[in-house]
DNA sequence: CGCCCGGTTGATCATTTTCAAGCACGGTGG
DNA sequence: CCACCGTGCTTGAAAATGATCAACCGGGCG
């Protein structure tokens, strides 16, 4: 299922790969990158569909994406289910569970993705002689931490509007700072799993993008969106501020 | 309006602490523990309704509670604020904003409060020392990644009813985790504070409290709650399962 | 003693969900 | 090549959930 891709050439290497300070040396300095040079050793291709880990998984790995799109996601016991984030390439995931050495979500590719591996193991190891790694690794999670915090005040205290306006914007800014257009991307994600990250309903989601392409804000086809007045969009977000 | 208490005493060290394996050594050998009692220099108290930190503040610490209650909370722009936790004693609470070193919430205590301060230089410098700490650190950031994640499921595809159910059994075994009873407590936060907590405004917490109550399930009678049927409330947090 | 804040309760309203029907695109097989 | 099928999406109407507006209560504190 999970395609192992051994790695022996220079494109394993931190310091040389093209997504650079977007990923894991996020804010490092060249020396201390060229150091973690070793900490990849192992990259996983997942095909649509597949999971790179499931919940309850042992853990003993972090996953930074080289391309592709991952969701993760908690299926309780009842069935219902919630997606807890979208990742694209640069991120990292898979920090939850690291308590019980277990995965606490499960990961799943949404388009045919690949991973760089990044043992445990070796961030213990390497960070003896590379102090810096371990503030990185701290920095990354506290990074997680608000962006999940940022998400309970969207969950909390928006409105569906508002929501699906504070999405479209995140993900156009998220794909522009990895060189796409940000106003003319295409959604990896269902109706339904855009509504189960915003706790909404599919039929809501749907006619919100009617509702918007009505207005003139975005033009959408199928998945594929155009973001034509993103002020107006932006304007959305803070409607109901003072 | 902090009040730093300088230690000097035995009863500053984590390995006599009476939180113990609640707090930052939860999981940790004795010897271990004993290897960490000089990372905590300094303690601080915070006054009901004063804040500990607050957005944008320069984060050098984290912080251990070690008796009272505090909230994080962030408001946003347009003055809408949402709280993000209510921590109790042995909870550590800061790990957000690492990334800017600023914290990136503000932390107010509920009643008077007293937090052990564990500077971050500190961790760094004694990691070197002891590497479990830095392990130890790894957990508890993914343990707050975690329970963010239950609170997006809480948000995102909960109730009301079931969210508040939630709330009160979270709450009594935290509490019962510390040695309070389980199923008899003060609330220190207000209709409003659950609310913002939740999701919900102060008056349908306030029904759901009283609808409760007229189910036997809860008794209330100001902020003193009594949880009459345990299994009843933990049924209704599954109520919507197939 | 009286005020004030926090809480309760009721009536009404808005938003989102639910249920239901139908559409469009992509793939499959005759 | 086209008819057929299924999945994902759209749209409408009705229902439900929670929000809002408003009045009132009551305990604690000056």
């Amino acid at each position: 299922m999970l395609n192992a891709i051994p790695l022996n050439d220079q494109s394993t290497r931190c310091s040389t790969c093209s997504l650079g300070q977007l990923c894991l040396p996020i804010g490092m300095s060249a020396q201390d990158v060229e150091k973690m040079d070793t900490l990849v050793q192992e990259r996983v291709r997942v095909r649509k569909g597949e999971s790179l880990y499931r919940l309850g998984d042992p853990l003993d790995a972090v996953y930074a994406i080289r391309f592709g799109t991952l969701k993760t996601h908690v299926t309780m016991e009842d069935g219902r289910a919630q997606i807890t984030g979208f990742h694209l390439p640069g991120e990292v995931v898979g920090f939850d569970g690291l308590t019980e050495m277990r995965h606490a979500s499960d990961a799943t590719a949404l388009e045919d993705t690949e991973v760089c591996v990044v043992r445990y193991n070796e961030i213990q190891t390497l960070s003896a002689s590379l102090p810096s790694l371990q503030h990185q690794f701290m920095r990354l999670m506290s990074r997680e931490i608000t962006q999940d915090q940022m998400m309970l005040i969207t969950l909390g205290s928006m409105r569906a509007e508002e929501r699906l306006a504070g999405f479209l914007i995140s993900l156009s800014e998220r794909l522009s700072a990895r060189g796409y257009s940000p106003s003319e991307f295409v959604l990896r994600m269902s109706r339904e799993e855009i509504g189960s990250y915003l706790g909404l309903k599919l039929e809501t989601v749907s006619r919100l993008f009617s509702r918007f392409a009505e207005a003139g804000l975005i033009q959408i086809r199928q998945r594929h969106v155009k973001l034509v007045d993103m002020d107006g969009i932006r304007q959305l977000l803070g409607k109901t501020a003072c």
